[in-house]
RNA sequence: GGCGGCAUAGCCAAGUGGUAAGGCACGGGUCUGCAAAACCCUUAUCCCCGGUUCGAGUCCGGGUGCCGCCUCCA
């Protein structure tokens, strides 16, 4: 049936047809970059680097943008507040935002733009709104002209009178409008800035990412995505701005995940109640979080807890247990069963399944079902007298596409043990052999001390690092 | 005020109108020298009230509760 997913425009699920066959081009709108990011935060980052690995797994070539917000008022007065340069502040969390996500197993975009890197683009695409009538000058400042956009309010579903209703007028107003927007800010004195028909400034946040996209994809795209909170005004403004200059649609389908909630509330920056994924990892190891993350539909919320995350730990020890118990015993039976094609066949009834899940809108947690039914059925096979080769490897390897896909790895754990600690297990061995239990036990509460845990099977003893 | 979302077992979480996936936790059992892991068994009148239908968690109407956007926010 092919991929299937819901558009926040259209509010419908809709079957995906990329603008080019095979290839898709797609935008995710990237941080402010003032701070560590946030599990908040990291939740669009990991939903749509699964998005995109799923699109990769299902043969598309994926171009995928997302960017740097890398100048803004908050950067410059945290920046100020440190006594420290915007640049040196943004590469840094820039770097650090690299390193959480990648811990987070998460594929570095194809670009990465910056703000500071696209000026010259932003500075002609204001020009030619300007031009249009679509944007005005005011005391420095240029405005988008929202009520000249006839399609404003469309991804929102807000009628433009009723945004009207809502909005708040500042004080000392410069808009012809409360919903107008700024492209262009007017610098402060001291402040970073750009030269500009309009004098020294820097861009206003909605601006760059029109910019971005019609610089590095094009005018139309395939997919936009980003959390639900930039529906409005982010996104509305991004649409209104390219859509008044390129007289084309900017994006085919907008994507939305939802938020992570701590104690039902959302997790934001301004509301204080958030937790780092810089200090979260410290305490889970970083592919819990990810499974985490992956293991709820992307739209829905998330609740987060420190118990949701041992509960998460749980589940994917039982998973990578399942995997290598079963390279452990790849490794270690002869290739003996019988009724390898009716297995196969098992293993390819839930890929099939996982495959069909993910189809429908990106539906991680039913696929993650999907890979624990072959979790279940890999533990029966391992319960077989006689396995074989094949069937073993095929169980192995679909779980890694399933894995990659979700972006988990699996089993990596560290293979050299030191030799004091492999004696102590031969020794055991030994040990267990000679029905000495007592001194067996003694080597075996040894090593669990040392995070070293040992099982015991027909194929002989597993270990494993916990 | 406008727009939108959600309410399913102890916890988390799926669910195309045909009598409720999956995970975690709990209890019982099997296997094991003992464990661990695994396997088997047990655990839900799907917020309330109406309606449509042969049949509704699933559609419609009305409640109740919670949340989000409308201001920087993923």
């Amino acid at each position: 049936m092919g991929i299937q997913l819901y558009n926040t425009l259209t509010r419908k699920i809709e079957p995906f047809k990329p603008l080019e066959k095979g290839k898709v081009k797609m935008y995710v709108c990237g941080p402010t970059v003032y701070n560590y990011i946030h599990i908040g935060n990291a939740r669009p980052v990991v939903v749509f680097d699964m998005v995109r690995r799923y699109l990769e797994y299902r043969g598309y070539e994926v171009q995928y943008v997302s960017n740097f917000t890398d100048v803004d008022d908050k950067i410059i007065k945290v920046a100020e507040g440190m006594g420290e340069d915007v640049k040196s502040l943004t590469e840094r969390f820039i770097k650090a935002f690299h390193e959480d996500t990648g811990a987070l197993g998460v594929k570095k975009a194809d670009i990465h733009p910056r703000v500071t890197e696209t000026i010259p683009e932003i500075v002609s695409f204001i020009e030619r709104l300007v031009d249009k009538g679509y944007a005005y000058e005011s005391e420095g400042d240029v405005y988008f002209r929202t009520k000249k956009f006839k399609d404003y309010g469309k991804l929102s579903q807000q009628s433009i009178d009723d945004l009207q209703l809502g909005a708040r007028i500042e004080v000392g107003e410069k808009k012809e409008n409360p919903l107008d927007f700024v492209l262009w800010k007017k610098g402060k004195p001291g402040e970073i800035s750009w030269e500009s028909p309009w004098g020294n400034g820097r861009p206003g946040w909605h601006i760059e990412c029109s910019a971005m996209v019609k610089k590095y994809l094009g005018d139309t795209i395939d997919i936009h995505a980003g959390g639900q909170d930039l529906v409005f005004p982010h996104h509305e403004n991004e649409i209104a701005q390219s859509e008044a200059l390129t007289e084309k649609k900017m994006a085919n389908y907008w994507l939305h995940n939802g938020y992570i909630n701590i104690n039902n509330e959302k997790m934001s920056k301004s509301l204080g109640n958030f937790v780092l994924v810089h200090d979260i990892i410290k305490q889970f190891d970083p592919k819990v979080v990810r499974f985490f993350i992956v293991n709820a539909h992307y739209r829905s919320p998330i609740n987060f807890s420190a118990e949701q995350l041992t509960s998460a730990e749980s589940g994917l020890e039982r998973i990578n247990t399942t995997y290598t118990n079963l390279q452990h015993r790849l490794k270690t039976s002869a290739d003996l069963g019988e009724d390898s094609e009716a297995w196969e066949s098992k293993i390819e009834e839930h890929h099939d399944r996982f495959i069909q899940e993910m189809d429908d809108d990106f539906n991680s947690a039913n696929a993650v079902a999907a890979m624990f039914d072959l979790v279940k059925l890999g533990n029966l096979y391992l319960m077989e007298k006689h396995t074989t080769k094949d069937v073993l490897s095929k169980f192995v390897g679909r779980m890694e596409n399933m894995a990659y896909v979700l972006g988990m790895e699996l089993g990596k754990q560290e293979a050299l043990l030191d030799e004091e600690v492999e004696k102590l297990i031969q020794e055991r061995i030994d040990a267990r052999k000679n029905r000495d239990f007592a001194r067996a036990d003694a080597i075996r509460d040894e090593l669990k001390e040392r995070n070293i845990v040992l099982e015991d099977t027909p194929q002989g003893t597993r270990w494993k690092r916990v």
